[in-house]
DNA sequence: GATGAATGAGGGTTCATTCAT
DNA sequence: TATGAATGAACCCTCATTCAT
């Protein structure tokens, strides 16, 4: 799944493991100086391993980033993909889902904020790659909006389900990549109102608009 | 207004004029390849400067990247400004204002994607300036919003103000950063419904809760 | 002529004084190291000139060499051409062609052997150009050979020109790239020996077969 | 015979085993690509040996050329040798020989431009010995020189036998290094052509110059 | 003010060789 | 003996910036 990455070394398991170790370097120098300004030397310093050893586990530097994007969406599909509730109605295990989504965007809000920022910087085939992995976490919501329309505890025609699922996605990130102007906002406050902004459950407001 | 730019020159007319040659070849060289991969050295030819020059009206390459993205924010808000309308009622001076900012959007997603990916470059001086700059568009929401409140034309609570008007941004920028998801969509759909998520004006549509 | 190399430079004369500099530079070092053992920043050091400058009057380090066997064939070929005489017959033309390419050879050995250990590093395209210079110089023989057969005071069959022509050349240039086994041998006695290779004229000796 | 090349490993047979399997793929990649951008990895992986391997039975990469150069210089005596005739005279032993070797340089033209272009990259003692090689086969047309002499079915003088071996051999390896200029002439041609060259015994034709 | 040649630090990557297993 | 992962010096080249003219 996803793009095979040459490496020169046989053993598949010191191949993860050498990987997790650049990996976890490379998150922390990206979010730091960016990806274009953090040098394959620090990478390699960094994850313990000499300048030549870190190029028999990847190719060039963007591989690197790749395998970081990867990482990132793995780890937030993984975190998701756990916390799927199994309540009555689907309209329920949404509410649960988008707020397990937002804790996860807190937790990893660096790492969102990374992918935002330099997946622009992947060769075009990693780049698809990755943003079908983007696609794969929104699938998550359009799985549960669908159920909602199935088991009719939500409100919503077919056509209008892709696009929600994008915008519960984005106004969940929004935490990552617009704290500058929400940063003194209580996070609990800000799941409480997105998930407002998409389900309009909280009483007598169902709309913004006066009825 | 803004951070000051040092310049050599002294008649601040050729400064104006020769910066203005300078961030429309440079607005096009990061659309294309990016701001780490433009060269100063394409961004003076494409200008029709030389080498030097380039630098008598710019300090650093950074410098540039602040003209760009403030040059972009000035166009974006020129043109959402204008528009502003004078209807009787601020949740239709509103409905009407998202229109044309998804329209400018639509415009100038090059230029938006630009500053999503880009701007983290800045310097933190200049970074900050454009955050600001962000926020000066974000507030002709906010102000739309007050008034809403105020003649209760809209309902909503003051303290959730200022997160709607990021809402209502995000959601508008999400048709350039999220291009890859919805390029198959038709943009008057897409206008249509996110519009219908902020205000929820379609009949029975107050929610996607049934009711 | 030639393959034209790419400069950042303009002013054409500074680019040929610069290039003059490296050539002299690169001919020595490629020499006395070969060229693969030849650093750029060798290059650049030996020539006077920074090692960005290097790149502005040459892309790439296989440009020197081509610019360094272009250069050879170059002065090969001029003093060639200069010392073409005009006596009467064609033969005593070649016979002194032929002394006067092989004192060229002498004073140039380091030179020669260089083309036929180095050019084989050169890209297709400037390969090719470098071994058409070469065949330029073969062609002075060509041309004198066949004025000899016009003239009758050689004979000779059309067919066998050109081979014969190459056959100077390569019977001249073993005193470069066969000095080792030739050594001890006096200069002028290997001038005669191969032009009566060549020729057969000495008394008595049109063959080494017995009559 | 030959300079010593160390080795790691204690039996004999099994180091002429590894050492013939490394030539063998040496040869052909340092045709295909050169001496320099050939790695020691592709010469492993082509012979069939690990990386640690190969430098069990090989100091350096030099080591290989040397053996290369070696075992290309063996085969050519080899084949020299054991095309020697016995027919009576010195003069037709000379001739089939000199048929034999362009025989052998056509079927080996890669191999014989191989020494050619990269011997020069061995080191001193080495290189010494691969030269000394070029003389052994250059030494067994010396001897046919010699014996043409004594049984005066060839007329030269004892002094000019050395140039006159050498000249026969640059002749012949000729095909190989000047394949650019050759290519279109027949390969018989060639070599009624060059054999004339040295013998000049086609009827009325013992010397280019009109008698 | 303008030009464009010059600078030089530093970047990504390679690869001959070594060595622990 | 054999393996193949590890090392690290070194390579070619780029490019933001400066400065003499």
């Amino acid at each position: 799944m996803g793009v095979q990455i040459e490496s020169t070394v046989k053993d598949p398991e010191r191949i993860r493991e050498r990987r997790k170790q650049i990996v976890r370097a490379s998150v922390e120098l990206f979010i730091e100086k960016g990806f274009h300004k953090t040098t394959t030397r620090e990478i390699a310093k960094a994850s313990g391993l000499s300048n030549g050893a870190l190029y028999e586990y990847v190719k060039s530097k963007e591989d690197i980033l790749y395998l970081v994007c990867q990482h990132i969406h793995q780890e937030i599909h993984e975190r998701l993909a756990d916390s799927l509730s199994s309540h009555e109605t689907a309209l329920e295990r949404l509410r649960h889902a988008m707020t397990s989504f937002l804790s996860v965007i807190r937790d990893m809000e660096d790492e969102v904020l990374l992918i935002y920022q330099e997946s622009k910087s992947l060769p075009p085939h990693h780049l698809h790659d990755v943003l079908q992995n983007e696609q794969v976490i929104t699938d998550v919501f359009v799985q549960l909006l669908q159920d909602g329309l199935e088991d009719k505890s939500l409100e919503l025609t077919e056509e209008t389900i892709p696009l929600v699922a994008h915008d519960i996605i984005v106004l969940g990130q929004m935490w990552a990549f617009r704290r500058w102007a929400i940063r003194d906002m209580d996070f609990s406050e800000f799941v409480r109102q997105q998930i407002n902004m998409i389900l309009r459950t909280e009483p007598d407001h169902s709309s913004i608009l006066r009825t």
